[in-house]
DNA sequence: CCGATATTCAACCATTTGGTTGACGATTGG
DNA sequence: CCAATCGTCAACCAAATGGTTGAATATCGG
């Protein structure tokens, strides 16, 4: 499924600002997942996570490809690239730091 | 000002998430300014401008401080770097790339 | 073929968001 | 002192967001 509207800036950041689309992608950075795996962990119906998932696909952050009657989501990293870039002119931070990432997701998951 | 509410990933984000608030950004990336300042080449209200700071505020990517009757805005990176921390866990980046960033501000300028 | 599974659609709702205007409080400078 | 400037507040509005439920549409498997 091809985003129904161009990614831009807008609809990454507006994306990733909701806690239930985050973790969502992380748990694609897992692995590939069908759209009621995906609602499985989550306390709200099927069709609110497919409408997220429905965002996540206009921002570019993910793919979903139909096969029979599963729709597999994918992580595609490719606009979370770009919006870090336009982030990192703000700061020189320092490279690519996956402990920093752990902790970040754990205390996330903590808050929940 | 301190931000009323502690900065998340949710509210760095959402303040993202807005062209005016990160052209605001772009702007402070140059120098400190007054809000009257900053207000002048937009097409809106002083008072909304004054709502889009207090987002950035909250987000803590911005601090003001008032100096007499002016209060001046400050850009301040460290939410940024926890937001950009985050979204590199989801791929391995290029390091900073300052001729992208300059390409998605003229971009993102010539949008409007 | 038929029941079960996978997913979306449609209508609805409450809340948030991004903007407006006008009044207001604080500070400055002549 | 007093008028002008700086910025926020309050009330209001339209549109977007995030959720619900129930019906509809495919597709699979026995």
């Amino acid at each position: 499924m091809a985003p129904s509207t161009r990614p831009t800036l807008d609809t990454v950041f507006a994306a990733l600002a909701d806690p239930t689309r985050r973790a969502i992608l992380s748990m694609l950075l897992e692995d590939d997942m069908a759209v009621t795996d995906v609602a499985e962990p989550f306390a709200m119906s099927l069709a609110a996570i497919s409408k997220h998932l429905t965002v996540l696909t206009n921002a570019g952050l993910i793919t979903q490809e139909k096969r029979g009657r599963v729709k597999w989501c994918k992580l595609d990293p490719d606009a979370l690239k770009a919006a870090s870039v336009w982030m990192q002119g703000f700061g020189q931070f320092e490279p690519v730091n996956l402990d920093a990432f752990e902790a970040f997701l754990e205390r996330e998951l903590g808050e929940r």
